[in-house]
RNA sequence: GGGCCCGUAGCUUAGCAUGGUUGGAGCGCACGGCUGAUAACCGUGAGGUCACGCGUUCGAAUCGCGUCGGGCCCA
């Protein structure tokens, strides 16, 4: 049975519903164990951090996953689709810190790890429960059932397999480095962890004093003078030149020595506020190389007494400043990497509170080192060794969780080899198919090229505890890859591998000791770097993974470049030395209409929540969808997405209009076929076949490359344009024809099988609304079908029903029908208003349109539609046109009667000119020009003096087209205008039945009353077309007639006044 | 500072890999039309330094270089 649906599309009843339906059912099961069997699609759900809250971002994330998984489904494909989460790491612990109201670490211990780490469990598992329930508000099928949880001991499982094939490989090392942070958590952080931004920070210039030359200094600058304590070298370029300066202030007595790069003197000089200078010598960089200096702070650093400190040669340094730069191998990466390898001394005398530790003297030692910065300029100054201080506004990085600065300590960490590898996944991310190719052989392949090792440990509790156990006595390492082989190496069984239970775990050494685990917790890109075999099972379940690993698809936005991307190809490469993902889709980011970045201090956030609350998530989901290419950031707009929900809301209107006519007429499509009906199918039934069809094909090839902005911009372009603005236009006269007659019945039939393609078409991208629309019209219909749209197998484009010759035909077709309606809006003709003819003149070759004249004439409303041949245009009326510029100068005094005469001329000495002008023409190709004249009353007038002007007659209105011009006859005829007056009174008869609410089989009895006794006879010859338009059963016009009704209404038609009364039959 | 991407009408955009009639649409605006899809629909019109500059070419929105603005990532 079909029913009749709400008259507006109300996105909230529809998706409140189908959703309902596809719980009751168990749609989304169905739709995947009925594909068991098929080829096989492994797709790895990049796990969305628990943050409690979906943004637009992540929204659209799910969006096109769910679309490209429904399409590959309906396309017979088994699907791996767990959803995935992202459970452990920084940011919980810190919201989970500040709901407890602690500072620091030591608050953590003194509350307890395993209440603490509690706490965080029960905050990232009521998070995600939040987050499954607005993903699925979305429409967004995924495994929400079984999801992946980063916090399950099979997961924390994959991870620990994963870091013991990294030993068992040798790409696991302990190293002493220097790293990100953060001295409020405590710990290390990633250099993806790291958010820049705009800092204040102090600019100073220190004079180290060299030693053994009087009154000499090297010139170094920084703004981090708290790293000044750990200071243990300089470093020059080999291939700058320097110079020795002496430089003096008041008294060129009192002057000093300085060593800076020989182009930044100046600067330098300017600086200090020196008066004058005068070079002593210059020479290149590396004549520096070991010159020895003496630490500025050394008298308050005792540690700083022992270390030498001198002269390095690096190619790092800038010439920026003084093109020297101050060497803490404890505070830098590249100071780092120098100190290594010119042997200096690694002095951190930092805590990780970032505090001084007593290394650091005790003047210094339990300061802040940012809030030292001060003190340490003092001190500097104290000795005069402060060259010049003042500010400097630079970006900084700050942990991303908590925002505090952070500082670069030199600590022993946990790396993972990657610069080892690296070659290697170059050589295996060339062969992942990526959309847009760009973001594979582009983008990600120079993050790849400049990849470092990856420190994967964190000094942090709520995590993947590192699996390495350290022998006490001997130092001897194990590295443990799974719950079980814990339990064979310690005897011991816990019930959690989380910290703190699994701290307490020790094993027996071969060497008699003790091995404790290290207290690390893994980064948490760790935990989603093993995410395409933790999805798996894997290690616990060994059958899984032959048979879906690699994944097949995965797509994340282009920040996941140096995340997800690179995580998971880092661990994979180490784990199994392939690529995790064989094709990857990069995605764009959401930003506001002008094009910022969404943030909450701007205040441009837009939610998805608030978006499906307005429109409803089919909306958002087309939205999202055919705004943008994928790849591309989405400026979301408001106006877009009210444009996107007024094209459902026409699909809608679309859909609803032939079902009261079909329930009717008692309508059955398994009764009344596509196939039966064949025989009575018009042109434009079978155009709108053939363009469903295409489009299918159009949907087809836009998804093979993941463009689904094609892919739904198509579909849009079908609902607006073919089906509602043009198909409906044309089938609506059928569906009120009260027999059952065929043509009627090709109509029902076409519709039917149009709305059941669209339906399955736009089944991937609102899901919603083909749900409902299949279930009425297709399953409401015939029980034989399956259940849901989304269990259907994709409609394949029918070949045999794509008719191209007729889709150009029909466009030409409609080129002409606008511009007739532009000729009639000229001719000041309404379209209610018939015209006796229109000519086509086209000025090339064209389709030819027999078939289609029908179609012409209604949608033209004219009596007759001619096409004339290639340039064939209606008679033309002629005016000559006198030149009086040339007429003038020849004819001089006769010149008035020349002009007059021409302007006089008759149809015969026109014709005569005519004549003339064309052989004229003609003559042009031949060797000898002949002169023409055209002999006028008496007068020789040389041809050129004549132009004709072609003048379209009165009745006449043109208008061009893409292939000529049409030209239609405005005429007026007692019958035209009969015809037009009648439509008039029916349109507003309807009308009133509309405001009377009457439905559309009831009977009225109509009266109309007017003044004019030439219209009222017109009308009166119209009256039983009138009656039978508006089913009255009896129907009374003229001056004379008592106007009565349920409803009467005053109407004013081409100025002439009219009273209709209406009365419900 | 570096890499990648983007910049077309007031707004959202097509076209750009393979340069070639007057750069297409939709929304909004103005005017008109239609009417048992009706809080919908259709036509016409106005509206464009194709971000800017230089170059290649007979010819550039399209190719190259540079500048400016935006995004992501890095330093």
């Amino acid at each position: 049975m079909i029913s009749e649906v709400a008259s507006q599309y109300d996105a909230k009843e529809v998706e409140g519903k189908v959703r309902k339906f596809w719980e009751d059912r168990g749609i989304y099961a169905r739709a995947r164990t009925m594909r068991t069997g098929g080829r096989k699609f492994f797709f790895v759900d990049g796990p969305p951090y628990t943050t409690g809250r979906i943004h637009l971002g992540t929204a659209w994330n799910k969006i096109i996953k769910d679309s490209i998984l429904r399409y590959r489904s309906m396309n017979g494909f088994e699907i791996k689709d767990r959803a995935g989460w992202d459970m452990h790491g920084l940011p919980i612990e810190v919201k989970v810190e500040e709901y407890l109201g602690f500072k620091s670490k030591k608050d953590i211990e003194t509350y307890g790890v395993d209440r603490f780490i509690d706490k965080c469990k029960e905050f990232a598992l009521s998070q995600k429960d939040q987050m499954t329930v607005q993903f699925k508000t979305l429409g967004a099928w995924l495994n929400w059932e079984d999801p992946y949880m980063t916090l399950k001991d099979e997961y924390l499982e994959a991870a620990w397999w994963t870091l013991k094939r990294a030993n068992e490989r040798g790409l696991l090392e302990r190293g002493f480095r220097v790293v990100n942070w953060c001295p409020r958590c405590e710990t290390a952080i990633a250099d993806a962890e790291v958010e820049y931004w705009e800092e204040t920070d102090p600019s100073i210039y220190v004079k180290f004093p060299v030693v053994g030359e009087e009154n000499t200094f090297m010139m170094i600058w920084t703004t981090t003078p708290w790293t000044i304590p750990a200071n243990v070298g300089v470093a020059v370029h080999p291939q700058f030149e320097y110079s020795k300066v002496r430089a003096w202030k008041d008294d060129p007595e009192k002057a000093e020595i300085l060593i800076m790069a020989s182009s930044l003197v100046e600067n330098v000089l300017r600086e200090g506020r020196y008066r004058d200078y005068e070079v002593l010598e210059s020479f290149a960089g590396t004549h520096l190389e070991g010159l020895e200096y003496s630490h500025p702070l050394a008298d308050l650093i005792p540690a700083q007494r022992d270390i030498e400190h001198t002269v390095h040669l690096a190619d790092f340094v800038t010439a920026e400043n003084t093109g020297s730069v101050h060497i803490a191998p404890g505070h830098g990466l590249e100071d780092f990497e120098l100190g290594v390898a010119e042997g200096m001394e690694i002095f951190c005398p930092v805590g990780e509170d970032g505090r001084y530790t007593s290394e650091a003297g005790e003047k210094y030692a339990g300061k802040y080192v940012r809030a030292a910065n001060r003190e340490v300029d003092e001190d500097l100054a104290d000795r005069g060794l402060l060259l010049a201080e003042g500010e400097i506004v630079h970006r900084y990085g700050h942990c991303w969780r908590c925002k505090t600065p952070i500082i670069y300590i030199a600590t022993p960490q946990w790396f993972l080899k990657i610069s080892e590898i690296r070659d290697d996944m170059l050589e295996e991310i060339a062969k992942v198919k990526w959309y847009p190719d760009w973001a594979g052989s582009a983008r990600f392949r120079d993050w790849i090229s400049g990849a470092r090792d990856w420190c994967i440990s964190r000094q942090r509790y709520w995590g993947i505890p590192l699996p390495i156990w350290i022998c006490e006595t001997c130092g001897k390492m194990e590295v443990i890859g799974s719950m079980e082989e814990l339990h064979q190496r310690s005897g011991a069984s816990i019930g959690d591998l989380h910290r703190p239970a699994v701290d307490l775990v020790t094993i027996k050494c071969s060497c008699g000791g003790e091995m404790r685990r290290v207290p690390d917790v893994f980064d948490v890109w760790f935990d989603s770097a093993v995410a395409s075999w933790a999805t798996l099972n894997y290690p616990r379940d060994k059958d899984q993974i032959n048979e879906w690993w690699p994944a097949d698809f995965i797509t994340e936005g282009h920040d996941q470049t140096r995340g997800w991307f690179y995580s998971q190809l880092g661990a994979s490469m180490v784990s199994f030395g392939v690529a995790p993902y064989r094709s990857v889709l990069m995605h764009g980011f959401t930003l506001d209409d002008k094009g910022k970045k969404m943030s909450k201090s701007i205040g441009n956030v837009v939610s998805p929540e608030e978006v499906v609350g307005k429109f409803g998530a089919d909306t958002l989901r087309l939205y999202v969808l055919s705004s943008n290419a994928p790849w591309e950031d989405i400026h979301f707009s408001w106006e877009e997405v009210a444009n996107t929900h007024r094209m459902l809301n026409i699909l809608w209107n679309a859909y609803r209009f032939p079902l009261p006519y079909m329930i009717l007429d008692g309508f059955d499509p398994t009764k009344t076929t596509l196939d039966m009906v064949k025989e009575s199918l018009r042109p434009e039934d079978r155009w709108i076949l053939s363009r469903a069809n295409t489009l299918a094909r159009e949907v087809e090839t836009s998804m093979g490359s993941y463009q689904l902005q094609r892919a739904t911009r198509a579909i849009a372009d079908f609902v607006l344009e073919d089906l509602s603005r043009w198909y409906i236009q044309l089938v609506r006269p059928r569906t009120w024809i009260e027999t059952d007659d065929p043509d009627k019945l090709a109509a029902y039939a076409t519709i039917r099988e149009v709305m059941a393609t669209l339906a399955k078409l736009l089944a991937p991208f609102a899901p919603f609304t083909a749900e409902t629309i299949y279930q009425n019209l297709v399953r409401g219909t015939d029980p034989e079908v399956p259940e849901s749209v989304h269990l259907c197998d994709w409609h394949r484009p029918r070949e045999g029903l794509i008719d191209p010759a007729l889709e150009e035909e029909m466009a030409l077709v409609r080129e002409v029908v606008e511009a007739v309606s532009n000729a009639r809006q000229k001719g000041g003709r309404k379209l209610r208003w018939p015209v006796a003819e229109v000519m086509i003149s086209p000025d090339k070759e064209i389709p030819d349109l027999k078939d289609l004249l029908p179609v012409l004439k209604s949608q033209t409303n004219s009596k007759r539609v001619t096409v004339n041949a290639v340039g064939e245009k209606p008679r033309m009326e002629i005016a000559l046109n006198p030149v009086p510029k040339k007429i003038g100068p020849a004819f001089k005094g006769e010149a008035q009667k020349v002009i007059q005469a021409i302007k006089d001329a008759n149809l015969d000495e026109v014709a005569e000119l005519v004549k003339l002008k064309e052989a004229e023409k003609k003559e042009v190709f031949r060797e000898s020009p002949v002169v023409f004249s055209w002999h006028l009353k008496g007068y020789d007038i040389p041809l050129d003096m004549v132009e004709f002007l072609e003048k379209i007659p009165e009745n006449l209105v043109a208008a061009d087209f893409s292939s000529g011009t049409v030209y239609v006859d405005v005429t007026l005829t007692e019958d035209l205008k009969a015809e037009g007056y009648a439509r008039e009174v029916i349109r507003r008869i309807q009308d009133m039945r509309k405001e009377m609410d009457l439905r559309v089989e009831e009977e009225i009895e109509a009266s109309v009353r007017l003044d004019d006794e030439e219209v009222a006879g017109l009308l009166e010859r119209m009256k039983d077309y009138i009656a039978g338009e508006v089913r009255a059963r009896r129907l009374q016009v003229g001056s004379e007639v008592e106007v009565e009704g349920s409803l009467v209404k005053d109407w004013s038609i081409e100025d002439l006044e009219m009273t209709i009364g209406v009365l419900r039959g």
